[in-house]
DNA sequence: CCTCCACAGGAAGCGCAGGAGT
DNA sequence: ACTCCTGCGCTTCCTGTGGAGG
């Protein structure tokens, strides 16, 4: 019989790479901001007025998924709202952050704001009596409030949430309501109503992808907080910042590839994070991307991206030529598919339909397509897989029996 | 050179679901 | 409550296209 007591008494005794494993966690916002220092600068220059009480520009803040946009405008308007309480001749700031993933069109968004500003719950009112409940408050405090969207391409009435919300401020004489707009898709404004883009990008920022060396950086600042002393070795968070750049530029990957390393050497007992433990990581990381991705995915999907991971499998096994290369046509692709669906009791769709769905895999960048040249007949799609075929295999296989 | 193969890719249309209008 | 409309996912049909093979 094992003793539990025990056994959590050790977990906890034992000895970590990790001093605090909150800092190196992806959510986790530090105080600094390195390297964004540009943006900061004109984030304060665009906002500042607010503080006198003048009406202030909408802003919009565009940048791939871990360049620091969140993280940025949280800690400025966090400094901004502190401010504004110290100081007497400061008018009243009161910023919110919603992230439009939870609260997804106009109804919820001014419908969450009440509920936070009020402290009470507003359940099945009108639309139009919620956003009388948001003026109404912002008229009577005399606040400037500044409402943070991100994500808000993933709004389903944009148009029409940043036309209420800008509007009201014709209604208001005290107090102003301002936007500012975070999204990682650059399609997004290409959707916008005319209106809706002038009035939400009167200030564009972009947040450009770090670069290797300050991502490194980035870590170095991580791993002094975050783990304990000698316990990352320096060529560990070289690769980590390599692996990151190369990418995506993105800091929330380096971030994460570096706990990673380090739950992995706590795992094996070792005191340092090595470069090996960094290498183990990324295939982890991948892997958890790769199976979310895929459970994502639509059933048929999911027989199309197993057909080729066999194929590929197999063609890996029994040619040796390094021309092959695993490169696949959409004919026997289709007729592989064709046989697990129907395996799988489910009608396949029709050829152009596959096509269809190559498509939406290579948009997905686990597939690469081209069309065939010379040494084939006819016109092909050529089809090469983006991922490792063995992981792949190993997460579709049991979800797909066959 | 011609024909055939193995597809590509556009156009039209179908059935269904969900939302808007009345 | 009802119809109407629209968008989505998909099929069917049709017209290329370009190398392989006779």
């Amino acid at each position: 019989m094992v003793d539990i007591k025990e056994m959590f008494r050790s977990e906890i005794k034992k000895n970590s790479v990790f001093k605090n494993k909150n800092i190196v966690s992806p959510h986790y916002i530090p105080d600094i901001l390195p390297f964004r220092d540009d943006q900061i600068k004109e984030i304060i220059l665009n906002l500042a007025p607010a503080l006198q009480g003048k009406k202030i520009n909408n802003l919009f803040l565009y940048g791939k998924t871990g360049t620091g946009k969140t993280s940025t405008i949280k800690v400025v308007l966090a400094k901004m709202e502190e401010l504004a309480k110290e100081r007497t001749d400061c008018k009243n700031i009161v910023t919110t952050y919603i992230n439009c993933r939870n609260h997804n069109t106009k109804y919820r968004i001014i419908l969450k704001h009440i509920n936070d500003l009020y402290k009470h719950d507003y359940v099945g009112y009108s639309s139009s009596f919620v956003y009388d409940k948001l003026t109404e408050y912002v008229r009577k405090n005399k606040i400037g409030l500044i409402i943070v969207l991100d994500e808000i391409d993933l709004i389903k009435d944009v148009d029409d949430t940043v036309y209420a919300l800008t509007r009201a401020n014709d209604e208001l004489t005290e107090g102003s309501i301002s936007i500012v707009g975070v999204s990682n898709n650059v399609m997004f404004k290409q959707k916008l109503d005319m209106r809706t883009k002038s009035s939400l990008c009167e200030k564009e920022l972009v947040f450009p992808p770090y670069n290797a060396n300050e991502l490194t950086k980035i870590l170095q600042d991580r791993v002094q907080e975050g783990f304990n002393e000698n316990c990352v070795e320096d060529s560990a968070i070289g690769l980590a910042s390599a692996y990151a750049a190369q990418e995506s530029g993105d800091a929330r990957t380096a971030i994460l590839l570096l706990l990673r390393a380090g739950e992995i050497a706590d795992e094996n007992k070792e005191t340092k994070i090595t470069e090996i433990d960094v290498r183990n990581a990324k295939k982890k990381v991948e892997k958890d991307i790769l199976l979310n991705m895929v459970s994502t995915l639509p059933e048929q999907l999911q027989y199309v991206l197993f057909a080729i991971t066999r194929l590929t499998k197999s063609k890996n096994q029994t040619t040796l030529g390094p021309n092959s290369e695993g490169i696949l046509h959409s004919g026997e692709v289709y007729n592989e598919y064709y046989r697990i669906a129907k395996i799988q009791g489910k009608s396949p769709v029709s050829l152009k339909w596959f096509k269809q769905y190559l498509e939406e895999l290579e948009l997905y960048g686990m597939i690469a397509t081209t069309i065939s040249g010379k040494g084939v007949r006819g016109t092909t799609t050529l089809i090469k897989l983006g991922a490792d075929a063995g992981i792949l295999n190993s997460i579709l296989e049991p979800k797909i029996s066959i």
